[in-house]
DNA sequence: CCCTAAAAAGATATCGTTGTCATTGTAGCA
DNA sequence: TGCTACAATGACAACGATATCTTTTTAGGG
């Protein structure tokens, strides 16, 4: 590491001839500049490599430009769609975005995420689930100088910025796959309970269900918590019992490879034996054998919109966007899901 | 969001009637102040709900308290233990984690993460490979003003600040393994070749093999860039094949993932037609089936250290960490290799 | 050619801390 | 008591930008 002097705006000033104000105008793409003016001090810029001190710009402007991303998810695939679509939103921006784990239950979250908002001095943060439906969170947020902006947020928020998916709509279109592929005995995967997209996805199971006349056997729906290990263990009960679904609608992904695995362990085919659908299409969704037909949430994309309102609000010259959005989900075909046999 | 006052250091000062230095003597755990004055600062602090305001301290003593990631690696699995690690380093320390994907190819790879550097106003920078294998850029960022810390370094570099795992001896350490199963054909899937860690993998295969007299097949040694496609494209190649090995060391478990879809897309048994190897232990090792007999790096503690040593260069007071430190590989036994039949 | 309005540029205060150095208070000792 | 250390505290400058307000220059109209 070296260790040499810094060049400032009053570097670039003198060495340009004009005023320091007159440097930061240009930094700052501002007008009332002159064309000539503007390309002397570029110039400048470019031969001392001038690089703006961030913290200084913060300190008067009270602009960090740095976006928190909270989180507390056992889903890492989920995890990573997430981040990507975030750095998208900041790149070619001067935003970037600062990560940080947090457990959902514990009793000071407030606390903690406060510390984190003031400590890397944020001017935004990004909620996922189940943070998003933190009630006390949001409560305590609400007060805070911060842009908040949630991920999957529960349907009563006051919040204006959100990116949300519909996932009891995904839900009763999957099911209706299931069903028009002649399964009439199917089984349900639930959720971490206290999500709230794992009651929506089961309201849509439910409601496709319904709609087609078809009742639910108690015995064919399974504890969860969207977690692999949750999976298997559903997996065990299920092949415990005497009489089967022939199809199983997974929670998500990770769950789905759960039972994937259970079932080769001990000697049964899927889909033969059993279909599975999945949900969220994760990477392991495309990796596993049999690949999971799933539901692909535009996680990626909803990330994306929610750094980007955030953006927009702090800074309203840029680029608008729409505070809220919906993205509607896709169904993905694979191999894990068959006709009834 | 709230729109309020930001209490300042001059405000605490007040109500604890005392000057602004002394507030900062307390809240910065400097000595030479007197307990009933410390007890009567921190009352305010507590009371006024004080939180200092971090760009007015980052200018003035130059600490951003900002450390960031740059990474530019396909594999999402790997990634993500190197975020978990670098996060536990920062809990409990007032430093922060900031992001940034980066193309290790781009052109003007130095001019982007010079840029990412002066604009989230890091204090240090890690890199994981393949960037850290990046000799240009290990250039550029010498003469920066920051500190540096390499994850799995290639083996010649000044770098004072490094956590490596020891590929070629993992990879040994692994072959012999399947070597003591009784296997005498075995294959090789390459990693990426810009990563050093895969020719050092192919190196430790090498020399395991050349000290137990079995040749070399080069049919049998498949190109890889450790994504899972390239692992699926591999297994057609390697299935079209008369003469087959009976044991394959996959570079990677992504790839290691894609052979045994392929397989079973194809009617092959694994491990019975073909036993596999991964490398790396990540999330899919155990979530697929069969699970992979793999090399686990310590990817995580590596990352936590990675950070670990830049905080104890940024902060001499804090905890003492060595600057350099390998880390060793451990086999883990799954399912995925068996005895040759 | 003068006057006015608007564009361009500058001087200086300011953001909220920490660093430097000066001042005050206190304990120990001759 | 008076002197010396050293602990405790404070006054004020400094960090490097942007904000505010003022001044200078330019353009256009009569």
């Amino acid at each position: 590491m070296a260790n040499m002097k810094n060049i400032t705006i009053t570097d670039v000033a003198k060495d340009a001839g004009v005023s320091i104000k007159t440097v930061s105008r240009v930094i700052n793409q501002e007008k009332d500049v002159a064309a000539i003016t503007r390309e002397k001090v570029l110039k400048s810029v470019k031969k001392l490599d001038f690089k703006p001190n961030k913290d200084a710009r913060g300190l008067r402007s009270k602009k960090s430009f740095l976006i928190g991303i909270v989180y507390d998810n056992p889903n890492k695939y989920y995890l990573s769609d997430i981040q990507s679509g975030a750095l998208k939103a900041c790149a070619g921006t001067n935003y970037n975005i600062v990560l940080q784990e947090c457990k959902y239950k514990s009793k000071d979250i407030n606390h903690v995420i406060g510390k984190f908002i003031s400590n890397a001095g944020l001017n935004g943060i990004v909620l996922t689930p189940p943070l998003s439906d933190n009630a006390k969170l949001l409560d305590y947020l609400e007060k805070q100088n911060i842009f908040v902006s949630l991920i999957a947020p529960p349907t009563l928020s006051n919040f204006e910025l959100w990116a949300s998916g519909n996932d009891e709509e995904a839900a009763m279109a999957m099911t209706n796959k299931i069903i028009a592929l002649g399964h009439k005995k199917i089984g349900f995967v639930y959720g971490h309970k206290d999500h709230s997209a794992s009651h929506q996805r089961y309201y849509g199971f439910h409601k496709a269900l319904m709609e087609a006349d078809i009742a639910i056997n108690q015995n064919w729906i399974f504890k969860g918590d969207f977690s692999f290990d949750s999976g298997y263990k559903a997996a065990q009960s299920l092949f415990k019992l005497k009489s089967r679904p022939s199809a199983l609608f997974c929670s998500n992904d990770s769950m789905a490879a759960g039972v994937i695995k259970y079932a080769y362990q001990n000697n049964k085919s899927i889909p033969k034996d059993l279909s599975i659908t999945g949900f969220d299409d994760s990477m392991i969704a495309e990796e596993i054998w049999p690949s999971l037909t799933t539901v692909r949430q535009p996680v990626e994309a909803m990330a994306k919109h929610a750094i980007e309102c955030i953006i927009s609000k702090i800074d309203p010259m840029s680029h608008k966007v729409p505070f809220s959005k919906v993205f509607p989900a896709e169904i993905i075909t694979r191999e894990s899901l068959i006709k009834r046999t």
